[in-house]
DNA sequence: GTCATTGCAAAGGATTTGCAGTTCC
DNA sequence: GGAACTGCAAATCCTTTGCAATGAC
């Protein structure tokens, strides 16, 4: 969703997040995409609008605007941590083909619990539900080219 | 749940992975403990029986139990991948201050499912469900020293 | 005997840190 | 004005890779 410089300064205010030029393009860049970007891919997007941006900005900036729960990290894998400009209480179905990631939103994901006996005396905050699969197009690229095992 | 170095060997001989010194002993620490060490606690653990066991070792044996489906690979948060022996379906209960990982074992959650408009046309083959909170001494502990958030 | 596995060292890639200069509040 | 942010470079950490020696089947 693109969202105007004025709404994104009012959102980093409301967060006690200063607001900055490179700031500003990097959020804007996160809420305009639904794409789960990494880190470098941030820094990729926003560079050609703002050449002098430097990679440890935008690792820095999203460490802050995580922080301050304007972003949120999602970990597929053990490689590199994606983005997610959407906030709002969502899960994820993840492509095990070519890593693409799509937001799920479903209320009865969201008011998963576990039982008393369950949480082990946990303070339980939130929880988080992957789904995993094959997207249509890598579907379709494992019908071409089977793998050994067939 | 401590294994007898005969069972594993059968487990592995099943999978058609080679039986080696460094592998008995690197599942029977993961079969061992509930404690999902990462690779180099699992290398830790190990040299004290091998000393002569390299690091590398472990990395590639794990690869390979995780590929012949003996092992579990656990992500949480984008830092060092974590692995459980225990490869039945289950979820996980994970600390946000000390990093411990708890095994869930629910058939409700074992079951959940997206609806065929949520899957977007994704084959999908499986799902995994993480509770995020405090355990007893972290709850304890952010008490005692609170936050500047208070 | 052959091929996968092991061990060592070095490379690789994502992220963090140190520090000087700059900018926002 | 002062604290927080930016940018550059170097460092750090986990993991992978190259390669010769070893060991399982």
């Amino acid at each position: 969703m693109k969202l105007h410089p004025q709404e994104i300064e009012a959102r980093f205010r409301r967060h006690a997040v200063r607001v900055t030029r490179q700031r500003t393009a990097i959020y804007a860049a996160l809420a305009e995409t639904t794409s789960h970007p990494s880190a470098d891919d941030l820094y990729q997007m926003v560079k050609r609008q703002q050449p002098m941006m430097s990679r440890n900005t935008v690792y820095y900036t999203l460490s802050v605007l995580r922080d301050a729960g304007l972003v949120r990290e999602v970990n597929v894998g053990h490689d590199m941590a994606r983005y997610d400009g959407n906030v709002s209480m969502h899960h994820h179905l993840i492509c095990l083909g070519c890593g693409q990631i799509m937001d799920v939103m479903d209320d009865d994901l969201n008011r998963l619990q576990l039982s008393s006996g369950q949480a082990r005396g946990f303070d339980v905050l939130g929880h988080r539900v992957e789904f995993h699969g094959y997207c249509v197009s890598c579907r379709q690229a494992r019908r071409d080219v089977p793998s050994r095992r067939g």
